[in-house]
DNA sequence: GTAGCGTCCCGCC
DNA sequence: ATCCGACGCATTCGG
DNA sequence: CCGAATGCGTCGGATGGCGGGACGCTAC
C-alpha cells in the first residue's frame, strides 16, 4: 500500500468537519486495505507508532523538523519561516516548499513511499539513541522526506511533530473499525449505537493490534482482548462544575463527593508479574516510583489487582499536603531517583478499585467499588497507602462544607462521583458521572489583598502575538514583608497591560525587608535587594480570591499562575522574557553576576 | 575530555 | 489542565 | 402536522505553565 493513498485520505478528512462522513471515509480506507497493514494503518492514523505504554518517543519536534525540512527541500531557516507563517503550518508549508521547488531525488527516483516504508522509517526514528543522535534523527526524516511527494511530505511532517489535525482521534477511528469489519456491508445505525470495539479499547488501549485483529478475524478477533493485569485501563474523566447545587443537580439528588488531591494520578497493577504503574495517559512511569512499587507489593502480595490512586507529596512531620509542583519533581525522573524518593515523600490516596483477583470491579456500581477498595486497604494495614476522604452528600450545605474542608486540606477541590445505576467505571469516558469541583470559581473565599507590583515584562509571544504580565508580590502588613509573589496574566493584549499599569497607579516602594518568597517553592529565596526593582506601591486589587498556599487570583479576568518567577533587571536594562522558566533562568544568572 | 550551559522535546497538570 | 466550536441526536416549538 | 429551533452530550483541537531528561556546543 502506497503512503500517497493513507495521504489522501488524510486529505479528504481534512474536508470535511462532519464527523459521519469523516467515519465513513476511514471506513472505505480500512476496508481497502491489507489485513497485514490494518495496524500500521491505525497507528499512523493516531499519529503514533504504538500503543502508549511502551513509550516509543520520536524525539523530534517543530525546530528539529524544520531542520530536516529546510536541508531537505534546499530552502533556508528562514524561508521556511515565512511559507510556515504563510501557509498555516508546517506540514502546509513542507507541502508548498516541494511542491515549487521539489527535492532533486524525488524527481530521480519517483519511487512512491509504502506505509511499511513510513513507519519503519518513523519507527527507526524513535529508536536511535545516544551522542549524534540527534543528527541521525534528522537525517533519517530526510531520508524519508526525499522521496516523499507533496502530499505526502505534509502528513509525515505532521505526524512527527504531533500535531496531525484530522478532525478524527480515537472515537471516531473506532466508530470506523466497527463499521468497517462488524457490521453488515451497507447497515447503518445510530452512532455508538454498539461500541464493541470501543469496550475492547477502553481495557486494552492499543488501537493497532485490536484492529489488526478485528480485520484478519472479525468479531471472533476481539475475544482474545479483555482486562489484564499489566496492561493499563482508560482513565475514567470528570467534567467541571461550578457548585453543589449545580453537582446534585446533575447527580440526580445524592452522590459521593472526594476530596481532589493536588497530586499525580497513578494506575497500579499488581499482579504475579511484578507491579506496574501507569499515568492518567497510560505511559508506563513504573520506574519513576520504586516507592510506590514497594508500597504495592508489601501492601498486596498475593492479589491481582488494579487501582487507582492519586500520588501526593507530605509532610512527614505535620501531614501537611504539599501542592502539585512537588510530585512533578518525582515524574519523568531518571537521575538521583533515591534522593528524590527521599525528599518528595509520597501519600497514595486510593481513589478506586477496578479489578481484584478476577473479578471486573469496573462493571460494579461505585458503592461496590468502594466497599471492595476499603476492605482491601483495610487488610493492607499502614502504610503509605490510604482511602481517599468521601463523604456522601444529598444536600448542597454538607457538599460546601466538605468543599472548603477539602480546600483547608491543601485538595483542588472536590470530585462528585455518581452513585446507584450506570456509576459503573466508565473507562475513557469524561461525563458527568464525575464532576470536577475547584477552588478557582468557589465564590466565598473572597479575600482582599494588598498587592504590589514589584516587575513587569513584555515581550513577542510566539503564537499569541504579545505577551505581557506584571509580577505581584502580597503584602503582609504588619510585618512590612512581602510574600506570595505571583504572576498576573499571561498573553494579555497590549492595552490590557497598560489599562493595569494605569489602575495600580504605581509609586515606588523603596524597599522590601525580608525575603521574598513563592508560597509554593519553600526553599526558592529570594533576596529582595539584588533582584527587585519595584517598580510599584502598595496597590489594592480586590476582590482577590486567596486560597490554599497563598495562591492567588483577582476577579480581573486574568489567571495567576503559580508563582516561582522574578523580573529581574541589570545594567543592560530590563530584560525580556516570555515564559517562566526564561525568566527563572534569568534570574539564576543574575543571582550568579551578584555572587 | 568534560563541566556547564543552552536548546529542544516531552508529558504532567 | 481549560476552553471552545462543530456535529449528532432527541425533544420541543411554532407556523 | 412537519420542519425549524432548541437543548444537551460528545468529540476534537487549540491553548498554557512547569519540571525533567537528552543531546549539542563551547570554553576551559
Amino acid at each position: 500500500m502506497k503512503y500517497l493513498t493513507l495521504a489522501e485520505t488524510y486529505r479528504d478528512l481534512q474536508a470535511t468537519s462532519k464527523r459521519l462522513e469523516m467515519r465513513d471515509i476511514l471506513v472505505d480506507l480500512f476496508r481497502g486495505t491489507e489485513p497485514r497493514l490494518m495496524g500500521r494503518v491505525v497507528y499512523l492514523t493516531q499519529g503514533t507508532l504504538g500503543p502508549d505504554w511502551e513509550g516509543l518517543q520520536l524525539g523530534l519536534g517543530e525546530k528539529l523538523v524544520s531542520r530536516a525540512i529546510a536541508l531537505t527541500a534546499g530552502i533556508s531557516d528562514d524561508d521556511l519561516e515565512a511559507l510556515v507563517h504563510r501557509e498555516g503550518d508546517l506540514g502546509l508549508a513542507t507541502e508548498a516548499a516541494f511542491a515549487s521547488k521539489g527535492p532533486k531525488q524525488v524527481q530521480l527516483f519517483q519511487e512512491s513511499l509504502t506505509v511499511d516504508r513510513v513507519f519503519e522509517s518513523l519507527t527507526q526514528v524513535a529508536r536511535v539513541e545516544g551522542s549524534g543522535s540527534t543528527e541521525k534523527r534528522i537525517r533519517l526524516l530526510q531520508q524519508l522526506l526525499m522521496d516523499a511527494d507533496p502530499l505526502s511530505a505534509r502528513y509525515i511532517v505532521r505526524t512527527v511533530v504531533g500535531k496531525l489535525r484530522l478532525g478524527i482521534a480515537d472515537m471516531t477511528i473506532l466508530e470506523a473499525l466497527e463499521k468497517a469489519f462488524l457490521w453488515a456491508e451497507d447497515e447503518e445505525r445510530v452512532m455508538g449505537s454498539d461500541k464493541v470495539v470501543e469496550a475492547i479499547y477502553n481495557v486494552h488501549p492499543d488501537m493497532g493490534a485490536i484492529a489488526l485483529a478485528v480485520a484478519n478475524e472479525g468479531a471472533e478477533g476481539l475475544a482474545g482482548f479483555g482486562i489484564e493485569v499489566g496492561v493499563p485501563v482508560r482513565s475514567m474523566l470528570a467534567e467541571r462544575l461550578g457548585s453543589t447545587p449545580e453537582i446534585l443537580e446533575k447527580m440526580g439528588g445524592r452522590c459521593a463527593f472526594e476530596y481532589k488531591y493536588d497530586g499525580m494520578r497513578i494506575q497500579a497493577h499488581v499482579g504475579p508479574g511484578g507491579v506496574h504503574l501507569f499515568s492518567r495517559r497510560m505511559e508506563t512511569i513504573t520506574s519513576q516510583f520504586p516507592d510506590v512499587v514497594q508500597a504495592m507489593e508489601s501492601a498486596f502480595a498475593g492479589h491481582e489487582a488494579i487501582m487507582e490512586f492519586e500520588a501526593v507529596v507530605h509532610n512527614p512531620e505535620t501531614g501537611e499536603l504539599l501542592p502539585f509542583q512537588e510530585v512533578s519533581h518525582r515524574r519523568g525522573r531518571v537521575h538521583g531517583l533515591a534522593e528524590s524518593v527521599e525528599d518528595y515523600p509520597l501519600v497514595l490516596f486510593a481513589f478506586d478499585l477496578l479489578y481484584l483477583d478476577g473479578e471486573e470491579l469496573l462493571l460494579q456500581e461505585f458503592q461496590l467499588r468502594r466497599e471492595a477498595l476499603e476492605s482491601l486497604l483495610g487488610k493492607a494495614g499502614e502504610g503509605p497507602i490510604r482511602p481517599s476522604t468521601l463523604r456522601w452528600v444529598e444536600d448542597p450545605e454538607g457538599g460546601d462544607d466538605f468543599f472548603l474542608e477539602a480546600i483547608s486540606a491543601g485538595c483542588e477541590g472536590i470530585i462528585a462521583k455518581a452513585v446507584g445505576e450506570g456509576s459503573h467505571y466508565r473507562a475513557g469516558a469524561r461525563g458527568w458521572q464525575w464532576i470536577k469541583y475547584k477552588r478557582d470559581y468557589q465564590a466565598g473565599m473572597t479575600d482582599t489583598v494588598d498587592l504590589v507590583v514589584v516587575g513587569t515584562y513584555a515581550g513577542a509571544g510566539k503564537r499569541t502575538g504579545f505577551y505581557g504580565a506584571l509580577l505581584m508580590a502580597s503584602v503582609n502588613q504588619e510585618e512590612g514583608t512581602l510574600e506570595s509573589v505571583c504572576k498576573l496574566g499571561t498573553g494579555f493584549k497590549d492595552e490590557e497591560l497598560a489599562a493595569l499599569h494605569e489602575r495600580l497607579s504605581p509609586t515606588v516602594l523603596k524597599e522590601a525587608p525580608g525575603n521574598l518568597r513563592s508560597g509554593l517553592q519553600p526553599d526558592f529565596h529570594v533576596q529582595p535587594e539584588l533582584v527587585l526593582e519595584v517598580l510599584g506601591a502598595e496597590v489594592t486589587l480586590s476582590p482577590v480570591h486567596r486560597c490554599a498556599y497563598g495562591h492567588l487570583r483577582p476577579q480581573t479576568g486574568l489567571a495567576i499562575r503559580f508563582p516561582r518567577m522574578v523580573r529581574l533587571r541589570d545594567d543592560k536594562g530590563p530584560e525580556e522574557a516570555t515564559t517562566s522558566s526564561e525568566i527563572e533562568d534569568m534570574y539564576r544568572r543574575q543571582l550568579k553576576r551578584a555572587d
